[in-house]
DNA sequence: AGCACGCCGACT
DNA sequence: GTCGGCGTGCTC
């Protein structure tokens, strides 16, 4: 039978619609393949939308379909597994396929940007420039030693960047004539899975990594593992070890890891032990950046790509293993678009890619646990701590009736006191940044407060101001009170400004540093205060989450969070496992083998059993005992979750939508409702927020319920009146 | 989401 | 008289 060629596209588009465009192949020509982008005309409009499918019989009035005006790829921008993954999450989140795929695509390509390396610049003397005399340009040393490095050898546009040669002075020799441009098109070095090179020897894996390593390795095709190792206990060496393995095979490696500055420490640790080309691909990067990372992975030039959340979408030429380090760590859950979460779909991935993936983390979040649990991943255990390192000593200082001051207690400042005379260093961990949380009146007692939040202003010192953290607006410091006219007016509470400002007065001899959002602004701030630290120039130590994560401080001994009594009693479900990570994770920073460090929690509830288990077991035992928990209260892992969450800046409109929805989704016996609700700010930023809670006891119900029931929430008239969004597997319930 | 169309208030 | 407010509807 002769096959007949399809005259039809499926088209996804970036639009908010939960369907695809059917767009003509236009006269004469071959249709477009799937998976290329197309330029069409929509509306009035002209998008780029990526081929999903060819018809030859579209479900849609013929006379309406329009021809596309443009093919932008000769091939397909994703190989098929990318394809596949993008359809599974959009239906997975119900999201519109058009969205997931855009942000999938590295921003470049959203538009109409070419997919393909271009041409690399090389730049090499001219037979005028071979015969020069560098003597007659002793006055432009620059020029002089451009010339000198190009008569070695041809060098490419980049290779000069690096070497710092500026644009200026390529210009001057070229009008020269001096040096001429040869344009060659890229060419992938594959060299790497020929021959691999190691930089570093790998250092000798101790039994449980070795047994780690030995397990991945004999296994075949698609596996997950958690990697549980206590903090210390060198993940990292396994999976260094484990991408060997796959370079050697010649398979390139994902590697994910937290937004939060891991990446520069992973990469230098990545480059220093394997001499290939690594792409990596994070925010700070220009989108032609990110653009050139990606497509030197689909080539299968990069060996390794590391990556934060969206790097889940880069193509592979030659997939072997992807690794997600911290796995339990909240950003690897989007927040905004399509909400996937990047942990689940690398599973999801590496299923559809036939590929092992390994999930890492001394603090497992309750649903990989779970999943490691009853065998659907593979275990795996480091409990050891390198070099017989012990593990931090725990203890708690209960401030019931404690005068603090800055936040401190007195018990605690004087063990702050005895470290810092023994020559080590302190750690404080307070996630409140500012001065103070609040700006009170001492006249009258008046909080000021947000004029578009149910919150109160933080105060700046620094810079003067009192700014709402939750919709960035900002004024100077009052010199009255907005109630009373009084003039005195102080900061009520402790943030990580004021303790700063304490610290340094009360044990001036010892200089502090704050790393927080505030104070690292500054390109390579971080950078310098961390290097500060490791220097020992820093004794005291003042940060929020952000000294929590990824940086190992050797010297720091003592360990000190501030206040955890807020996450004590949070409405959010998660809260218990949030906190026991976050105080085992800033735990973790602190301490070497010859010199364990001591970690303090400052609490009014020192009886708090979620307390008491983490100093008595530590978070091994204590997350089986959440996870056991959850499963009797029947909420995830246990039960499936979905979040519907409105907004609008009259309630009634964003309430009207979860009522309705509410009542559709509550026919079905299989579904559990909770809501509407306030979110715990009801008002941000002028709009009033509500959430309606959704449960069902397997995935497949709650997919089938909300599919059948999408469209009729989405076509009834409230969902015009607000903004709303679907949150499946919601990880913060606010 | 955009963008056009459309139907009512304050301006040259 | 028309400039422009944002409500409503549509996009292969």
């Amino acid at each position: 039978m002769p096959e007949t060629k399809p005259l039809y596209v499926e088209v996804a588009l970036a639009v908010p619609l939960r369907q695809v465009f059917c767009y003509q192949v236009p006269a004469g020509q071959a249709p477009a393949v799937v998976g290329a982008r197309v330029l069409v005309r929509f509306g009035p409009r002209t998008q780029v939308g990526l081929v999903t499918r060819l018809v030859d019989t579209p479900d849609f009035d013929v006379r309406k379909i329009k021809p596309y005006l443009k093919v932008l790829d000769a091939e397909p921008l994703f190989p098929e597994s990318l394809l596949k993954l993008s359809q599974w999450a959009a239906r997975y989140y119900f999201a519109p396929l058009g969205q997931m795929l855009t942000q999938a695509l590295p921003v470049a390509l959203r538009q109409d940007a070419r997919a393909e390396l271009a041409s690399e610049r090389f730049w090499q003397l001219t037979l005028q420039g071979q015969e020069f005399d560098l003597g007659e340009l002793n006055r432009a040393k620059q020029q002089q030693a451009l010339l000198r490095a190009l008569s070695e050898r041809e060098h490419s546009d980049d290779e000069l960047g690096e070497l710092g040669f500026s644009k200026a002075v390529i210009k001057a020799l070229q009008d020269k004539q001096l040096i001429q441009a040869d344009d060659k098109p890229y060419q992938p070095d594959l060299s790497w899975r020929e021959q691999l090179q190691m930089g570093e020897e790998p250092l000798e894996l101790n039994t449980e990594q070795a047994i780690a390593v030995a397990q991945v390795n004999q296994g075949s095709g698609f596996q997950p593992y958690l990697l549980e190792g206590v903090t210390g206990s060198g993940k990292t060496e396994v999976y260094l070890s484990l991408i060997q393995s796959q370079l050697e095979q010649g398979k390139q490696v994902l590697v994910l890891v937290p937004e939060i500055g891991l990446t520069p420490q992973t990469l230098a640790r990545f480059q220093r032990r394997f001499k290939v080309p690594i792409s990596v691909l994070h925010s700070a990067l220009t989108p032609q950046q990110r653009l050139t990372a990606w497509l030197k992975a689909r080539t299968g030039e990069s060996a390794i790509i590391i990556g934060t959340r969206s790097a889940l979408f880069t193509p592979m030429r030659w997939p072997g293993l992807i690794v997600l380090d911290e796995e339990h760590d909240l950003s690897f859950k989007q927040q905004d678009g399509v909400r996937y979460h990047a942990r689940d779909l690398a599973v999801r991935r590496a299923h559809l890619e036939g590929v092992p993936v390994l999930l890492g983390s001394a603090t497992p979040s309750l649903e990989t646990l779970h999943n490691a649990l009853n065998g659907r991943y593979q275990h795996l255990s480091l409990t050891q701590r390198a070099g017989n390192a012990k593990p931090p000593k725990n203890g708690v200082v209960d401030i019931t009736h404690a005068q603090l001051e800055a936040g401190l207690s007195p018990a605690l400042i004087e063990r702050i006191e005895q470290k810092l005379k023994a020559g080590e260093q302190v750690l404080l961990f307070l996630n409140r940044r500012g001065y103070a949380p609040a700006l009170m009146c001492h006249e009258c007692g008046y909080l000021h407060e947000c004029q578009r939040c149910d919150a109160f202003y933080t105060v700046h010192r620094a810079n003067g101001e009192i700014h709402c953290h939750h919709c960035d607006d900002a004024r100077p410091i009052p010199i009255q009170c907005a109630n009373c006219s009084s003039t005195l007016l102080f900061g009520q509470g402790v943030g990580t400004e004021q303790l700063e400002e304490y610290l340094s007065q009360r044990f001036s001899d010892y200089p502090a540093v704050r790393i927080d959002r505030d104070s690292i602004r500054r390109k390579g701030e971080l950078e310098r205060r961390l290097e500060g630290i490791r220097s020992g120039k820093y004794r005291l130590l003042i940060g929020t989450q952000m000294l929590a994560k990824g940086h190992h401080f050797p010297d720091v001994t003592l360990v000190a969070l501030l206040d955890v009594d807020g996450a004590l009693f949070s409405a959010d479900f998660r809260a218990p496992e949030r906190l026991a990570q976050l105080i085992t994770q800033v735990a973790g920073r602190a301490g070497r083998a010859s010199k364990p460090g001591e970690v303090l929690l400052q609490t009014h509830q020192a009886q708090h059993p979620l307390i008491q288990g983490l100093l008595s077991q530590g978070y091994t035992e204590l997350s089986r005992e959440l996870l056991q928990e959850r499963s009797a209260a029947l909420l995830p892992p246990k039960q499936f979750m979905l979040q519907i969450q409105a907004e609008a800046h009259n309630s009634q409109d964003a309430l009207n939508l979860l009522q309705f929805a509410a009542e559709r989704l509550g026919h079905y016996q299989d579904m559990e409702l909770l809501g509407p609700l306030p979110c715990a700010i009801e008002r941000r930023a002028g709009k009033y927020r509500y959430q309606l809670l959704c449960q069902s006891q397997t995935r497949n119900q709650l997919q089938a319920i909300v599919e059948a029931e999408l469209a009729n929430i989405e076509a009834s008239p409230y969902a015009r009146k607000c903004r709303w969004n679907l949150d499946r597997d919601p990880q913060d319930l606010s």
